[in-house]
DNA sequence: CTCACCCCCTGGTTGC
DNA sequence: TGCAACCAGGGGGTGA
């Protein structure tokens, strides 16, 4: 599940070796081209062929590729999407959907197993078609990620802080696993309404979540199952979760036994004994 | 505004 | 062993 520091680290593997080249050609694999969510995938293919890559880049979870004449390639890899960069150009993969050929025979693969990632190709900056890409909030350890701005936005909001924090219009790039690392490390129980926390609470929030995703970056991503970073290695991040996944075993903090419950239809870890609900 | 719920989609796991 | 139910969860959408 590509969270923030996933793709973080993708696109710092990839980057240096597509920006400048330019793509030859869009292979659509036959019965996975429905990632393609717009335009169709043929005027999809017709429409990116022969643009330069200029620059490869994150925004939240997004992969944004600026393309020659002002066209964005808009990449979100939802649950199990993988974008893989291959140096000799020999994509096997059984769960291909698109294949962009570049001009020095390497190539970059999209790979989803569920098919639930999307692919879009927008010209002439308008972004209102992706969304959630025009609604996001802002990235944590940005300036704009201020523990003043997490403050303002939580006040008054009757949501809970676990499903306050997944909201990508508040903060950009936070998932499932990170939201309970954070709220682990700052000792907030999931099911605490956001409106109700003490500015102490904010703080420690605002510097756990910087900190978790901080980390998770240096730690090139978590992989449990399906996540590879842009070359097709896994992260090491799942070494060091403090409840996520971590069910029955022992906190790090003080031993008691993590627990397991269900908020805003997400599967939620934390530590009892740790973050204690209170409001 | 916030919620529950459904959908998208497949593979791994669990239960009988 | 086989098969069905369930789970993983990001994000869009809907109706309460």
């Amino acid at each position: 599940m590509p969270e923030l520091p996933e793709v973080e680290s993708i696109v710092r593997g990839i980057k240096n070796k597509i920006e400048g080249r330019t793509i030859v050609s869009a292979e659509m694999i036959k019965g996975r081209d429905d990632v393609i969510k717009y335009p169709s995938s043929s005027e999809y293919a017709e429409e990116i062929k022969g643009r330069m890559i200029e620059k490869m880049r994150r925004r939240g979870k997004y992969i944004l590729l600026e393309l020659s004449g002002g066209v964005l390639s808009v990449i979100h890899l939802r649950m199990t999407g993988r974008l893989i960069f291959v140096p000799g150009g020999r994509a096997d993969d059984k769960y291909a959907c698109v294949i962009y050929r570049l001009d020095d025979g390497s190539c970059l693969m999209y790979a989803d197993v569920r098919r639930l990632g999307t692919l879009h190709l927008l010209c002439g900056g308008d972004l209102s078609m992706v969304k959630g890409l025009s609604s996001l909030g802002p990235e944590p350890l940005s300036e704009d990620f201020s523990a003043d701005y997490l403050a303002r936005i939580a006040k008054g909001s009757r949501s809970r802080i676990k499903s306050f924090l997944l909201d990508q219009k508040h903060i950009a790039g936070l998932g499932n696993i990170y939201v309970d690392e954070a709220l682990a490390i700052s000792r907030i129980h999931p099911l605490r309404l956001a409106g109700s926390l003490s500015l102490s609470e904010i703080e420690a929030l605002h510097e756990a979540v910087n900190k978790v995703i901080a980390a998770g970056i240096e730690d090139g991503g978590t992989t449990f199952r399906d996540y590879r970073n842009g070359t097709g290695g896994k992260g090491a991040h799942q070494e060091h979760l403090y409840v996520y996944s971590r069910k029955g075993k022992a906190c790090r903090f003080c031993g008691a036994a993590i627990e397991k419950i269900t908020v805003g239809g997400r599967g939620t870890y934390f530590c009892p004994k740790c973050q204690v609900m209170k409001d």
